[in-house]
DNA sequence: CACTAAAGCGGAGGCCCCTCCGTTTATTTA
DNA sequence: TAAATAAACGGAGGGGCCTCCGCTTTAGTG
């Protein structure tokens, strides 16, 4: 279960998306994302208990290198973690550039019924590391809404979508995914919930 | 770190102290209360991360007792950490019968003392079974602050303390204990507070 | 007592965790 | 391009976790 006190936990982990403070070596980039791109799959699979040695072996790289990477689980299910939002929130624009506004919000939230599925995968975990790391939390959660908002603006401006409801009404109906009992079919029922979601926003819409 | 979601943590735990429920065979239960004894002493010594191997052998017993008595890790420091309750609470009545009220009152907050210190030992599993486990919680916090209530009670009605304080106020000052740092003569400052306060409480007594 | 079913025991075995350090490789310098 | 060197690699090894199941003990019963 838990571990000892003693050790650091990631509270001052390195941010994983600024690029620079010490450019890697090459084949230490190389293998570094692909241990995080098969960890994502095998947390998502099998929740945060997958085994590490498994998931080295499947990126190709002996035990060694994934601890040296991520010196404990945490640290690795912190990067899958913050990776999977910032997934999200690109989502969010390139689907706002490729798609007529109300098609890419109902994109994206389904999108976002993905990234909830997976974070359910990480839960036990999650809550661990969302109480000892308080950054975690405040950063990620505003991420998304912000993203969110950013997609009901612009269909909302552009008629798509009824004027009279914000973003935070939107994350709210969301939050109806997030409850849902954990059956077989949730992914399902969660697409039905999008989809019935987005009718309602597109009621009574000028365009 | 953590364990699969699909596991039952003990929320339903068979409640240690009431001996009924299916009288165990006499071996089998000399072996349960070895475990717990010596997984008291493990885990106040060196965490919750005590090798459950190393707690069956002093014991006196095979890993697979261990495990049949208690499924997992929870369930043992959830017992453990009952009968540390248990216990403080009984020395409550023990300490009333053989001492002056006030030495009693004095005497059990030093035992606090002990009992917190443990309970430092546990930390990190009771932060994970006091929100998963919600009964737990409500339970030990009620029995404590009762025993502590009673104490302050007889020793004022005996006039040895002052009789403007009630029992939360005392726990209220105990507080300091708990949030004090985690420094190696934690212990001795304790033991300060206690005696100051004893102080501080005998101060205009009326015998 | 002697017998027997049920309860309890225990440790081998399979899996995983994490550290340590000799070997390999990318990059830099000449 | 070749040598030098710092960075990165990887897997053996020691230890812990937990399950599984054949063996032992207990508590009844005749």
């Amino acid at each position: 279960m838990e571990k000892k006190l003693s050790d650091q936990p990631p509270e001052t982990a390195e941010r994983p998306e600024t690029p620079a403070q010490k450019p890697l070596r090459a084949d230490a980039k190389r293998n570094r994302d692909k241990l995080v791109e098969v960890a994502a799959q095998a947390f998502a699979a099998d929740g945060v208990d997958a085994s590490l040695e498994e998931i080295a072996k499947r990126a190709g790289v002996g035990i060694g290198t994934l601890y040296r990477h991520f010196p404990t689980r945490e640290h690795l299910v912190e990067v899958v973690y913050r990776r999977e939002v910032e997934g999200l929130c690109l989502a969010a624009d390139e689907l706002a550039r490729d798609h007529r506004a109300d098609v890419a919000l109902e994109l994206w939230m389904q999108r976002f019924v993905d990234y909830i599925a997976t974070k359910r995968g990480l839960a036990t975990s999650l809550r661990i590391l969302l109480t000892t790391n308080s950054t975690l939390f405040s950063d990620t959660s505003g991420r998304v809404s912000n993203a969110l908002r950013g997609l009901v603006e612009q269909a909302a401006a552009a008629g798509k979508i009824r004027a009279d409801v914000d973003a935070s009404d939107v994350l709210h109906a969301l939050g109806g995914i997030y409850s849902a009992p954990n059956t077989p079919d949730w992914r399902e029922r969660s697409g039905r919930l999008v989809k019935l979601l987005m009718d309602g926003l597109r009621f009574g819409a000028k365009g």
